[in-house]
RNA sequence: GGCCAAGUAGCUCAGUUGGUAGAGCAGUGGAUUGAAAAUCCUCGUGUCGGUGGUUCGAUUCCGCCCUUGGCCA
C-alpha cells in the first residue's frame, strides 16, 4: 500500500511549472517545490518564480520559505519534503513535486546519511588552511584520514574537500564510515513514484528560449530587484542566494566588473550550463518516464498520473 | 585618394628568429551526500583574409588585391 507521489523533472525553461498548474485542476494534489532557488524571499523574476496571482491560485509548499542571507541545503529539503508528502498523504491529496533542483530529488528519494550540518568556523578554519597551502595539500592531507573519499575527489574540488575534512572535524570520523553505515533513511523507499520530465532534447532550440526569457527578465526589471538586494547591507556575493545564475552575473556589474551588456550574457551562458548539468542527471534517472514537448505534455501528465494512481488501486487517494 | 595598424577556433587574443598553431571564454560529455542555479573533471584541424613570388618548405619574408579601424587630404 505504497503511497503515490508524482514528481516533475525537467531543465530550466521547459515548462514544468505550466504542467504542475495542470495537475492541479484535474487532481486534488498538493504542489511542493524542488528548487533550490525559488526558496529564497525576494528573488522573484530572476528565478522565474511563478506570480503572486498564480501562486495564490495554486500555492506551492517550499517557495519563499528561506532567508536570502541564511543558506538553505539538501537536508532540509529533505526534513520540509518528508514532512509536506506525508501530510499531503494524510489529508489524501496527492503531493505533486515540481522542479529542477535533482540533487534534493535524489536526497529526499534515495536518503542522506546522517551527517552534521554545516558549520560556518570549521568552514573558516578549513579555509585559511587552503588559503596558505592550497586545496591539493588539504586533498592530500584527506587522503591520510579517509582514502576512500579523497580518491573520488579531485584535488582541485574545494567545495567536496572542505565538506569531507568538515566532517571529520565535527565527528571525528571518515565520511566514507558515515557513508557505508546504512544511515541511509530513504523516505522515497516507503512511496510509489511516477517521475515525468519534457523530452525537448532540441538544444538549439533551448538556448534560444533560455536567451528570450533572460530578454524578458531584463525587461520586467530584473536589474532593479538585484540592485535592491546589492544595496542590502545583509547580503553578500558568496552566500548561495546571491550566487544563483543572473544574480550573481548582474551583481558583479552593479560592483562594476562587467558592462551590463556583458553580465546579460555571462547570465544566459550560465542558465545554459545549468541546463546542460540538468540534463546529465535527468538522462540517468532511473524509471522517468518522458513527455512529448509537442504533444501537449501536460495532457500526457494527466493520463500518466492517471493510470499510476490505477495501476495503485486507487486506495491511497 | 594617400599613410598607418589589424585580419589566426563560434568570440577575445597569443604565437611561430620560416618546419602547417594554443590560451581564456563559449560549446560538449561526465561527476554530484547539509552551498547544488553550487563545485569540479573531460574534450581543441582551424582554407592562420585572398592571390602570386622567394624557398626543399610560407600562417610566418616580399608584391598585389580584399575587408575593418584610425590619421591625413
Amino acid at each position: 500500500m505504497n503511497s503515490p507521489v508524482v514528481c516533475l523533472m525537467g531543465a530550466t525553461a521547459t515548462g514544468k511549472t505550466d504542467i504542475g498548474l495542470a495537475l492541479a485542476d484535474r487532481f486534488p494534489v498538493s504542489l511542493i517545490s524542488v528548487d533550490s532557488a525559488l526558496v529564497y524571499r525576494g528573488l522573484d523574476i530572476g528565478t522565474a518564480k511563478p506570480d503572486a496571482a498564480t501562486l495564490q491560485a495554486y500555492p506551492h509548499a517550499l517557495i519563499d520559505c528561506c532567508d536570502p542571507e541564511d543558506a538553505y541545503s539538501a537536508a532540509r529539503f529533505v526534513a520540509d519534503a518528508q514532512s509536506l508528502v506525508s501530510a499531503a498523504h494524510a489529508k489524501g491529496r496527492l503531493p505533486v513535486l515540481v522542479g529542477g533542483t535533482h540533487l534534493y530529488y535524489r536526497a529526499l528519494l534515495r536518503g542522506l546519511s546522517e551527517l552534521p550540518s554545516a558549520d560556518a568556523a570549521t568552514r573558516a578554519r578549513i579555509s585559511a588552511r587552503a588559503e596558505e597551502q592550497g586545496w591539493p595539500a588539504l586533498h592530500q592531507a584527506l587522503a591520510e584520514e579517509d582514502p576512500e573519499t579523497a580518491q573520488r575527489l579531485h584535488p582541485n574540488d574545494a567545495q567536496r574537500i572542505q565538506r569531507a575534512l568538515e566532517i571529520i572535524a565535527l565527528t571525528g570520523r571518515p565520511p566514507s564510515a558515515h557513508y557505508a553505515e546504512c544511515a541511509q533513511r530513504a523516505a522515497g523507499a516507503g512511496w510509489s513514484v511516477l517521475s515525468m520530465a519534457v523530452a525537448d532534447d532540441d538544444r538549439a532550440a533551448l538556448h534560444k528560449r533560455i536567451g528570450q526569457r533572460f530578454d524578458a527578465m531584463m525587461d520586467a526589471g530584473f536589474l532593479d530587484e538585484v540592485r535592491r538586494l546589492h544595496g542590502d547591507a545583509g547580503l553578500h556575493p558568496d552566500l548561495p542566494s546571491m550566487r544563483s545564475v543572473g544574480y550573481r552575473q548582474l551583481w558583479a556589474h552593479l560592483d562594476g566588473e562587467l558592462s551590463l551588456d556583458e553580465a546579460i550574457e555571462a547570465g544566459k551562458a550560465a542558465t545554459r550550463q545549468l541546463a546542460r548539468r540538468q540534463w546529465t542527471w535527468l538522462r540517468k534517472e532511473p524509471d522517468l518516464v518522458w513527455l512529448r514537448a509537442d504533444e501537449g505534455p501536460a495532457r500526457q501528465a494527466v493520463a500518466h498520473v492517471e493510470a499510476h494512481l490505477r495501476g495503485k488501486g486507487g486506495n491511497s487517494l
